[in-house]
DNA sequence: GCAAGGTATGAATCGTGATTCACTTCTTGA
DNA sequence: TCAAGAAGTGAATCACGATTCATACCTTGC
């Protein structure tokens, strides 16, 4: 037993780790998950390709750990946007929006994490973070429900549907500005959670 | 020029054209895009691996028919629901509900259809078919604002993210029973395109 | 019947990109 | 300084399924 790593040697092994997700994310990030080829991570990274598995056992293992730690990132933002000391309704508003936006502004990004195809591996982290989004919703709408700031509803599948819409709503092309295109959203999960009005639901 | 097919033997290709297509189908409906490889559809169709390419330039193509046809079903059979004489609303309501039942029958065809990854050429089928289901909400929704039975919104961003919500409810494990899920689906679903009354907007 | 040309066959080829591994280089403790 | 073992290297290998193509078989019109 000659060889036993000090500090400093995990520390530097921990820093080409750091750097190789990091390479892996900026990829994604940049072109999305068909561009990064473990060849393209270990070149991000300065590394050898070779040098990939000697940290994760796997392509697949890689880019989950890159999907966990990107989409808790925005789950993250949006759960703290929702913070706000304000109604429920406002509340929902204010993480829509928050998803909105930072969905559009790295649409690639957005796209890698929403709807990209990617390995079946990959794909239970997507799982994970569409239901970590779903939940930061599902929790606010409880409460609404609760205190009678909402109506009556199953608010699990309100919160799954919620996610579902704004998910297509931003990976689908749209023709509208950002601001409008926001506007319409918010005002659609905005409707979808609170009561229908008995006027127009006997209008026509 | 001695040969030139007649009649019949153009007869004989399309049948063997149309064994090939339904073979395709029928892995995508059993066991998705993965299962479906083209040695599979060949041998489904009983038929050689390289006759499938006698008839499609390739894999992609092949499965782009397939989803271009079974998806038209699909929006067709929505379609055919909401086309029934009622109120906007409930034209709606039934239209969403004819695409969840359906899409919980088949549930793994509507997985293919709506969320499994696939080819690029093949994605671009799908848009077409998200698209053409988000088509046939928003025309209705179009009618109901115009009449005023409906509040004033954006028709296709209301229809793309109901195209969302349906599509990621459904998509998604749950736990609740199908009637009740359908249930709140379509509640859900008639709450977004309706006015939110000011009782519950202003109670918290 | 037979030549021309279409159709079917399926084993062999190809492309792509993940993964391996024999080897080199670096670290450590004695 | 040295042996043991860890980390890094990157060319070679592998896996896998789509695609090709030389060959055999049918159809047609003369």
């Amino acid at each position: 037993m000659a060889y036993r790593p000090t500090a400093r040697t995990e520390a530097r092994r921990a820093e080409v780790r750091d750097r190789i997700v990091r390479a892996a994310f900026e990829l994604i990030r940049r072109g999305g998950y068909r561009e990064a080829s473990v060849a393209a991570v270990a070149a991000g990274a300065g590394v050898a390709t070779g040098t990939v598995y000697r940290h994760f056992p796997s392509k697949a293992e890689l880019f989950a750990e890159v999907f966990r730690v990107a989409s808790q990132h925005e789950v993250d933002a949006v759960a703290e946007a929702m913070a706000a000391p304000a109604s429920v309704s406002d509340r929902i508003a204010l993480g829509v929006e928050t998803f909105a936006r930072r969905a559009l502004r790295g649409r690639r990004l957005a796209w890698a994490l929403l709807a990209e195809p990617v390995d079946p591996a990959v794909e239970e982290e997507r799982l994970v973070f569409r239901r970590a989004y779903a939940e930061v919703f599902a929790s606010s709408l409880r409460e609404g429900v609760l205190d009678g700031s909402l109506p009556p509803q199953d608010p699990d599948v309100t919160a799954v549907a919620l996610v579902g819409a704004i998910g297509e709503v931003l990976t689908q092309p749209h023709s509208s500005d950002e601001q409008a295109l926001v506007a319409s959203l918010v005002r659609f999960c905005l409707r979808s959670i609170t009561e229908e009005s008995d006027v127009h639901r006997h209008a026509a």
